[in-house]
DNA sequence: CCGCATTGGATCGCGCACAGACCATTAACA
DNA sequence: TGTTAATGGTCTGTGCGCGATCCAATGCGG
């Protein structure tokens, strides 16, 4: 007997697992990456807790037991009382977590999911009567990632180009891209050493901001795809 | 006093919900997708309760309630003994549910996330080495599609779709390719009666497939958004 | 200086999901 | 024709996450 099977490539992404890892690990992995994507600047205030629960379709006890564990690591700190709330603390200690090294189909994968939602989202921003309010985000995202110390650096990148997804519109799309960008901080972090391409980042940054204000959707997906090759051509050479 | 704000659209994707419903449900959602975008052919045979809880990364007793659900509403019929299973069952009762209408931002949401990734994904194919066997399933879903029957034209459309995304190798992009098309699909549930245009889309399919077969990025791109276009017309005059 | 709205902090009972073991059934194969 | 391996079907105890409710602190407005 011999019944028929489903392609193992398909079977892998439509059986991948429902839930992964718990809710408060979910829950962590969130907010450090709300924290990570510099989404909540250093010193800022996160919802309030009954607030944020909601939002995350979760307890406010898990949301909690997150958040101590947050608050032991250094990242946040809470205030009671009116007008109190948890607070994101200015550069946290930044112990380097040394996982296992990610295998090369990983790499390759997080890269190539990255490329195309990144391109794709540079080229539909273009597309988009884009409102004053949204102008001027971009621009302050791309000032401040220019003028940014290089310990800032990962974090006002990372700001920018959640920027240009939000400049979408569509709330999916930055959802995945934060998400494939949470993915890609974590290989970077594998890394031993950053190169000072910072410059040649920045100028790139500048195109893909200026083809997207301009309302020039092939030049922002091109541009968008040249900054993205720096990265990806790093990443592969260390770990593919 | 004004703390620092995280931006709406971006908290809104940042603070999404961490689980979406129980276990129970995803995991219904999970096997209605795979039923329903055509990977499990009607006949054809779902992995072994045991396999396929540990890959959904819930309890056998969790996958069960949901199979046993799937049972009752006529999508699934199982067999004990050696080389039984739970098989597919052919064309079972289409009972369309009538849910609330979806919101235009909801329908726009969806038609763009759909446009980058699936014209990301026919790019990203075409620019592969692909091998042998996967550009034979490339051309028989192709066939599939064009040869079959008005019923199955939703199903045979979908896994053709899937089959390109499959080909990117990227198992994160054709996980993404399938959510996104079963979100389309429950858009177009919501549709009255679907034009006539079907023999139009094969030709754009074969257009397609042959650009990703050549190996022509560009082509391959702008072939799947002419054929998206189609589709996201259609939706926007219906419903946005 | 007082009152109060707002926020973090803490506790208790409930229900769902899990893990593991065991039972029942079936068809291929020797 | 018996054996057996693979599969669906069932049961029980355990732990996590949830909902709800209350407590504690704190700074602004009167």
């Amino acid at each position: 007997m011999h019944p028929e099977q489903v392609p193992p490539v398909l079977a892998d992404a439509l059986f991948r697992p429902v839930r992964t890892g718990n809710a408060f690990e979910e829950t962590m992995e969130r907010m450090l990456q709300a924290i990570r994507l510099g989404a909540i600047p250093p010193g800022g205030r996160l919802p309030p807790e009954r607030e944020l629960s909601a939002r995350l379709g979760i307890s406010r006890v898990t949301l909690r037991e997150a958040l101590r564990a947050l608050q032991e690591s250094g990242h946040v700190e809470s205030r009671r009382g009116r007008y109190g709330g948890t607070f994101v603390r200015p550069v946290p200690t930044h112990r380097a977590v040394a996982g296992p090294p990610p295998s090369p189909e990983a790499v390759e994968d997080t890269l190539t999911l990255r490329f195309v939602l990144e391109t794709g989202a540079a080229e539909t921003a273009a597309a988009r009567a884009l409102g004053p309010q949204v102008r001027r985000h971009l621009r302050a995202c791309l000032q401040d990632c220019a003028s940014a110390p290089p310990t800032d650096y990962r974090r006002t990148d990372s700001r920018l180009h959640l920027a240009i997804a939000e400049a979408t519109g569509a709330p999916s799309l930055t959802g995945a891209v934060a998400d494939v960008r949470s993915r890609l901080n974590a290989l970077l972090a594998a890394i031993p050493r950053i190169p000072a391409n910072i410059e040649h980042s920045d100028a790139q940054h500048r195109d893909i901001v200026n083809a997207i204000l301009d309302g020039d959707p092939p030049a922002a997906r091109t541009a968008m795809a040249e900054h993205l090759a720096g990265t990806a051509s790093l990443l592969r050479g260390f770990l593919a």
